[in-house]
DNA sequence: AGGTAAATACCGCTATGGCAGTATTTAATT
DNA sequence: AATTAAATACTGCCATAGCGGTATTTACCT
């Protein structure tokens, strides 16, 4: 009777990230750490709200807010240099 | 007499983004182009003040400037995958 | 199918980001 | 040092992101 948080596989990025790639990669992050949406937001410092938009790509959301979810995920985000290293 | 755009060194990043490495790839990025501030926001779509806090890492800014920006001047964001790919 | 927890939807309220336009300061080239 | 363009600073307005709290819906588990 304990629920449990179905975990999604990690999904595979080509091109640059858009909003809707980065949602993916956070809620793949959160359901295979097993947590709920209320837990991860609280846990990241930001609303439940801002989650969720974050996941699912509705509206727009600060860099801040992405930054603060993607640091407390271990989510790394990196830029692809454009020369030699 | 024609005044031009001097170009920065693209940074090094390590660890994770986060907004100043960010401000310090566009404006790289942008100088190498050899172009200038409002040129470039007029060019990516967003306000000048926009961009100078992207550039700057002043306050906060929306994740679809920073997109916007990104992706006109091609600068490439990757998720580094946590699992095997 | 029923019970239970997770996810989503809804609610104002407040804070601040985004914008255009202009004025001012800074800095590159001759 | 003078010139001229780039960069920054300032102003006000509007739109909306962020928030907590609660209510509702969805979906997992036995």
């Amino acid at each position: 009777m304990v629920k449990r948080v179905k975990p999604l596989s990690t999904p595979v990025q080509e091109g640059p990230l858009d909003a809707r790639q980065l949602g993916a990669f956070v809620r793949a992050r959160r359901t295979q750490a097993g947590m709920g949406i209320h837990e991860t937001a609280a846990f990241c410092g930001v609303a439940v709200d801002t989650l969720t938009k974050i996941e699912k790509a509705l509206g727009d959301v600060q860099l801040s807010s992405v930054l603060k979810v993607c640091g407390m995920l271990g989510i790394v985000l990196k830029v692809e240099p454009w020369d030699g290293q």
